[in-house]
DNA sequence: CATATGACGTGAC
DNA sequence: AGTCACGCCATAT
């Protein structure tokens, strides 16, 4: 059902790992649609209930880009530094390619 | 059922 | 690397 898409999404957001990242394409194609669904999980995550639970500082653009927010910054390059991802002022994942997570790890 | 929206992706310049 | 236009998908109204 479509429901579950969300539903598989929403599990999937949460059970990224520490340390870890992911995007908005893979995590859609591993819900079960395509990496073209990322909007879509914006859309259901972003209105979500509960966006408290939702780590939102490891779901990030393709290409390991960070998104930036004035406002809330600094707080989000602090988790960041806090799980040892190194971003750069770009808002750029260093070594993205080796800490991305797709979820078919095992 | 049609339209608008959202923390997007991809390709072109 | 930065910006723009267009495409895509699930929800909300």
């Amino acid at each position: 059902m479509k429901n579950e898409f969300s539903q598989r999404v929403y599990e999937l957001a949460l059970n990224i790992p520490p340390g870890r990242v992911t995007t908005y394409g893979i995590l859609a194609k591993a819900a079960g649609g395509g990496s073209m669904a990322a909007r879509s999980i914006s859309s259901i995550l972003g209105k979500a209930p509960n966006q408290r639970a939702i780590p939102w500082h490891r779901i990030v653009y393709a290409g390991g880009k960070v998104w930036l927010d004035d406002e809330h910054e600094a707080s989000r390059r602090r988790q960041y530094k806090k799980e040892g991802i190194k971003v750069n002022e770009k808002g750029f994942i260093k070594d993205f390619e080796e800490i991305v997570y797709y979820f078919d790890e095992e």
